[in-house]
RNA sequence: GCCGAGAUGGCCCAGCCCGGUAAGGCGCGAGCCUGGAAAGCUCGUGGAGGUUCACUCCUCGGGGGUUCAAAUCCCCCUCUCGGCGCCA
């Protein structure tokens, strides 16, 4: 959530980063100004008050019984029956505070581009060059469907539409993917975690996901809990509460998880496993302190390019314009992979610095060498990277005239393999 | 699911029966002392409001209640640990 009293010392400043986003949220924020200062009257009030009760119920003990300390018992319970009205105001002031500050995004960073959607997005770099096959490009549905390593319609049987299975090499290159990615990072310093990957209401709202996205994810009733729509809901608040020594910092964590997302109101814009309910990834999350934050952004990104660098991929990188920015985001750049059947490029990875928006929500603080006191920390994180969408790269790139699909060679010492040929149905044993 | 024990500042822990400003230790920070350090001593070490100096308020897992006054008494809930049950 956004730091108030920024917003207090710095409101145009404040108020023009949060608009980059959209006019749409002037109001919550002329809401939020004017609540808080509603509030800080009202606490200003009660605390008054409180004073008053505090001093008479103290002093009474040290009276001697009699008419006067009759008295002051009855004073002080004419001041609470005073103070009870006032504290209920204060209470609905301070929930309605609380619920803006969680329902508005976090501030863009200065140097963002201004913009109102992807079409406002800076391309920043590209590496590779973009792949021509001499034959006709299928894309990756078809290829895996006619390799019988994508299974849709048993998908669809088992748990409905949006969801797909893996067969023999298909499930192979998934299992393939999640290792090497894992072994990279660790090569990286990220110290790899196995999180938790049903997580409570608490955690959801750390990150940020909780109130607003409710509805996009699953929700088990019985228990209040949440399947994590990715691992950057157990990893960053795996240290929530926490305050961390400044030496421990940065601390730069890896895992692999599935992530569930119900994609509610949205169709899916694509064939294919581009955007399902389930999905693989390898997720980085760091946690650093204010003045570092954004170098880490660079290397965290330069982290997850390198994965397709070695697979041989070709992408793109584009910093996010404010119109485009996730809700807790304050600077994202996005890696593109190229699909050749597509001659376009499609997301695969999204790189945020969160600054302290996540880290205040969450309470995770660090203490400053030579201070007493302790700071929010900065938190960042980045798919490293999406297992599925690099599957359907891996098909679209490495795929051949004969419907085959070479292995990327990292790939192959993993996989036992050269080339995914189509998959008997059922395997003979 | 049942029974029992717990949850107190960064950490450990006292206080709870018997209501009256949250004790002590460790760690960390600042200062004193010192040639320098250690030791010792002093102060500080959660959050909020504030004319940012005072000062005030809130905070003992969360929420209600009783009371002039609640860490302490009553009710509800959550979580942790142990035992039983079930079990990959």
């Amino acid at each position: 959530m956004l730091d108030i009293r920024y917003i207090r010392e710095n409101t145009e400043e404040a108020r023009r980063r949060l608009l980059g986003r959209g006019e749409e949220w002037a109001g919550p924020f002329d809401e939020l100004l004017s609540t808080d200062e509603s509030w800080r009257g009202a606490l200003t009030e009660v605390n008054e008050l409180r004073q008053r009760r505090n001093e008479a119920s103290r002093s009474i003990p040290k009276m001697d019984d009699g008419d006067e300390k009759k008295k002051l018992i009855e004073e002080v319970r004419e001041l609470k029956e005073r103070m009870d009205g006032l504290e209920d105001d204060l209470k609905k002031l301070e929930e309605k505070r609380t619920d803006l500050l969680l329902n508005i995004p976090n501030l863009p960073v200065e140097n963002v581009p201004v913009g109102s959607d992807e079409a406002d997005n800076e391309i920043v770099r590209t590496w590779g060059e973009p792949k021509e096959h001499e034959f006709d490009a299928k894309g990756h549905e078809e290829i895996g469907e006619s390799l019988g390593i994508i299974d849709f319609e048993r998908g669809v049987k088992i748990s409905g539409s949006g969801f797909y299975a893996l067969r023999g090499d298909g499930a192979k290159l998934e299992r393939a993917l999640i290792c090497f990615m894992l072994d990279l990072h660790a090569e990286q310093g990220y110290e790899e975690i196995f999180p938790t990957i049903i997580v409570n209401e608490k955690a959801m709202i750390g990150t940020g996901q909780l109130p607003k996205f409710k509805d996009d994810m699953y929700w088990i009733e019985s228990d209040n809990m949440f399947l994590v729509p990715t691992a950057e809901v157990p990893l960053t608040n795996m240290l929530m509460d926490e305050i961390l020594d400044e030496d421990s910092l940065p601390i730069w964590f890896n895992a692999y998880t599935p992530c569930f997302r119900r994609e509610a109101g949205r169709h899916a814009d694509t064939k294919g496993i581009i955007r399902v309910h389930q999905f693989n990834k390898v997720e980085l999350v760091k946690f650093s302190t204010p003045e570092s934050s954004f170098d880490e952004l660079e290397g965290l990104t330069a982290d997850a390019e390198e994965v397709l660098k070695r697979l041989k991929i070709p992408y793109r990188v584009s910093l996010l314009c404010t119109g485009d920015l996730g809700f807790s985001s304050a600077k994202t750049y996005d890696l593109e992979a190229y699909l050749p059947s597509r001659n376009d490029y499609v997301e695969i990875s999204s790189c945020s610095d969160f600054t302290d928006y996540q880290a205040r929500r969450a309470n995770i603080r660090y203490r400053p060498k030579g201070e007493s006191k302790p700071r929010i920390l900065h938190t960042l994180n980045g798919s490293g990277i999406a297992i599925g969408r690099t599957m359907v790269a891996i098909l679209d790139n490495y795929q051949q005239a004969d419907g085959t699909v070479v292995v990327p060679e990292v790939l192959r010492p993993y996989m036992g393999i050269d080339v995914i040929e189509k998959q008997p149905l059922w395997r003979p044993i």
